[in-house]
DNA sequence: TCAATTAAGTTACAATTGTAACCATTGATT
DNA sequence: AATCAATGGTTACAATTGTAACTTAATTGA
């Protein structure tokens, strides 16, 4: 039928240019926060959405961050040791507990998304306006195939 | 100086996005090849690089699917329990061994690359030939973010 | 009110991975 | 030729991860 093809080219095969670049993307900027903070991949996460978004329970720091709740209970665990996390018990519901950084969490945090931020500027220097452009639309076009648009009404 | 914020989008933040596509694509394709034949990411990335280069050693697939030697390793003698390879030692070198497809291993191949091709084009279907020029484009870009071109002569 | 479900979060265990050490072999240096 | 360094590939061990079971607490509903 149509040009099915009986061998594939990996380096245009979607899921694996993707992968390639995410993962060589975020290994680099890994070494940043692991050489100066030793800190993991999730933990990095985590903090990422404590300082994005405030108090969080644990399963909102998994929603806003796409971990699984082991990743996200081990995570805050770690971050909890250093002293950059405040945890407190829900009084109403005792099952849930509301995390969030402390002063010092804070700076740190504050200081890692400085890097966060060269790092992204840097990276996309080489690149022309109408270039970042593309890759923004090129990303937003991506994610929605993911979740695609529920219809409106 | 610029404008520097004391927070981090990470819906914003480019590695973010792209590891969170890219973990969500391969995992989606990931199931296919894994229900289908308890093969794992490295076996298919292994498999994908000798059904497109044929012959190979362990060195040149780790390049071509950019996988480290152990876990290169590790995959080749998974396929080859199943049959799906042969493994012939270079009598000039005899450090080095060339890896290729056995014909059930090539049949399965193409198997497995219809389902890649089937899933590619059912993943995309939702975007119109514009939409797709520019994801090309965008990916085009970022790769050569790695690897800035060799300045010729 | 009291089982039976369900949810939040942790922990135990198995599987996967990464790092480093290791063989075997080849190539380079003397 | 004899040593030394480098290379292809495997293996051992440690760290990371994923899955499932578990604990505690809340909710449902008979």
């Amino acid at each position: 039928m149509s040009h099915t093809t009986d061998t594939l080219v990996l380096e245009e095969f979607l899921p694996f240019r993707l992968n390639r670049l995410s993962e060589s993307i975020s290994l680099k900027f890994a070494q940043h926060y692991k050489r100066e903070y030793g800190m993991t991949r999730p933990e990095w996460r985590a903090l990422a959405a404590l300082g994005q978004h405030g108090e969080l329970t644990s399963t909102q720091i998994g929603k806003f961050s796409t971990m699984h709740k082991t990743k996200v209970s081990r995570a805050v665990q770690a971050l909890s040791k250093r002293g950059w996390l405040h945890r407190q018990r829900d009084d109403n519901d005792r099952r849930v507990e509301y995390v969030k950084l402390t002063p010092n969490g804070r700076k740190n945090y504050v200081k890692i998304v400085e890097l966060a931020h060269a790092f992204e500027e840097e990276l996309t220097a080489s690149m022309d306006e109408s270039a970042k452009a593309t890759v923004q639309s090129a990303l937003k076009l991506l994610e929605e195939l993911e979740q695609p648009t529920a219809p409106s009404k």
